[in-house]
Order: C-alpha cells, then sequence, then structure tokens
DNA sequence: TTACTTGTCCCATTGTCGTAGTACAATACG
DNA sequence: CGTATTGTACTACGACAATGGGACAAGTAA
C-alpha cells in the first residue's frame, strides 16, 4: 500500500507521513477512505506500531486525517483552503514551484524533464 | 556552495553527501577541484566540522574524493564515472516529485493546476 | 628549524529515531 | 452486558546523528 525503505536514512516516520499524503494527492486515497490500522500497517510494513500511530496522530493535528478511537484513520475532508484569495493562492503556488525547480535543477534535471515525469503521473491516476 | 536544510529531517551528512555528488556529476566541480577545507565548510554550512570530516572520509573511502594533509580535499574520480545511473536518478526525482505533490495537495492545489503552472513558466522561458 | 594549515581521531554529551512491551480508553458488536 | 477491535499513552532501551572541545599527524611555507 505504502512504500517505505528502511534502508534509506530518511527517517521512517517522515516516509510514511510523505507516502500518505502522495496517496491523497494522487487520488489513491479519497475523503473518508480508511486507512490500516496501526497494528496492521505496522506488520506489513515491518515497522512498529508506536511509528505508525504517530504518523496518523501528527497528520491528524495537521487535518489530514481523522481518527476515531475503536473506528478507525480516515482521510479528513478538508475545506479550509479555499479561503484564501486568488492572488494569496498564486503566491503560495509560486513559492512551493519555485523552491521545487531550485532543488530539482541543482539535481540536474531539466524542467522539460520534470513536467514529463509530473505529466506521466498524472496520467497514471486518472488510469485508476 | 553546497545547499543543507538542517530543519529536513534527513541526516545532515546525506545531505552533504549527496550535494556534493551532484556537484560533480553536474559539472560545478570538476577533476582536481579543491573543496572548502573541513573547518570552513563546517563554518559556511553551519554544521560541526566532525560531520563534514565524516563525509570527506567517506566519500575519499568511496573513490570520490582524495585528500592530502595539509593542504586540503580534491576531486578524484572522472564526472562520467560517477555518473548516476538511470535508475538512481528516476528514483531521486521520484522522491522530489513525491514531496511536491504531497505539499501543493495539502494546500489546495490539484495537480492539474499545478502541472499548468509550471507549464507556463516554461512557455517563459523559451520565450527569453 | 618554526609556524601554520589541513585532515584525523577521540571523548563526553545531547537529542532523535525506532523498537519492544505493556496498559488503558473508546467504540462496535453480538 | 461482555468481548474484540482500535487508537492512545507510557516506560525503558539501544542505535545513531550531531555537537563541542581538544589533541594529534602530515604536509606546506617562511
Amino acid at each position: 500500500m505504502f512504500h517505505i525503505d528502511a534502508k534509506h536514512p530518511t527517517p521512517l516516520y517522515h516516509q510514511l507521513e510523505r507516502s500518505i499524503k502522495f496517496a491523497i494527492a494522487t487520488g489513491k486515497l479519497r475523503i473518508g477512505d480508511q486507512l490500516p490500522t496501526v497494528r496492521q500497517l505496522a506488520v506489513d510494513l515491518r515497522i512498529n506500531a508506536n511509528t505508525v500511530a504517530k504518523v496518523y496522530a501528527e497528520l491528524e493535528r495537521s487535518g489530514v486525517l481523522q481518527t476515531r478511537r475503536g473506528v478507525g484513520t480516515f482521510v479528513h475532508e478538508r475545506p479550509a483552503e479555499l479561503a484564501f484569495s486568488r492572488r494569496d493562492r498564486d503566491r503560495n503556488l509560486r513559492e512551493l514551484a519555485d523552491h521545487f525547480i531550485a532543488e530539482t535543477h541543482t539535481r540536474g534535471f531539466t524542467l522539460d524533464e520534470v513536467i514529463e515525469h509530473l505529466d506521466s503521473r498524472r496520467r497514471k491516476r486518472s488510469a485508476n
């Protein structure tokens, strides 16, 4: 379900957090979908249940997930962002893109290459 | 010279190692070029000298750098031999894209919107 | 030679990550 | 009701990352 690499020096909690956010962003997880239980996901990824629990808790704090004891953890609806003005939105996206472009460029990727990569993932998503 | 983010959960030594390798791979550092001294780079990046020293030592062990006491540390291999495999490159871009997609989405941007934004920048750039 | 620079090594300390195990709280269900 | 399931909380522990400080080794240069 999610992809984790224990050999990679990046902390597991961060890999998992990114993985979950990505799954939501690409539509693999939709609003209201239930995530695996803390214990089940820990078994699947071969990591500790506490690590999973901390990620779920963190994502709930930031409003991405919603958890209900005895029931499970679900993707939470997030209506808040729309409050921004169009100008704020544009500026926000521009800043994020600035950072991303700089990051990929220093690693030797061309903008064409990057866009093509994103586009191929969009196609994969819409194929679901 | 190199880019390090202390707030990022990835270990500093790993960020620095990757940063140096990319600088060589992209030609910013060439064979025989001298790198900053251990202490100087530590000051520049605001990290500890031991951390820098360990990275240099590790990169010497893997043949990327060559160090001479009292003189300095230099690029050893030809960039071509250091070039990342296609798989490494793909994986790297995938990680960066994962992060970017997740980040933009949590801020309420759709993937379509993001790609369109990048595309408009590409058009502007090629117009120059 | 002496002084300086550079990389190397060692120690103690701090904080984070992750594991392991246990216990508890809230909910669902028969 | 009782029981299972699920999330939460807590402690203890080991490993690693990083810091700070100091000392040493090898080379350069005056």
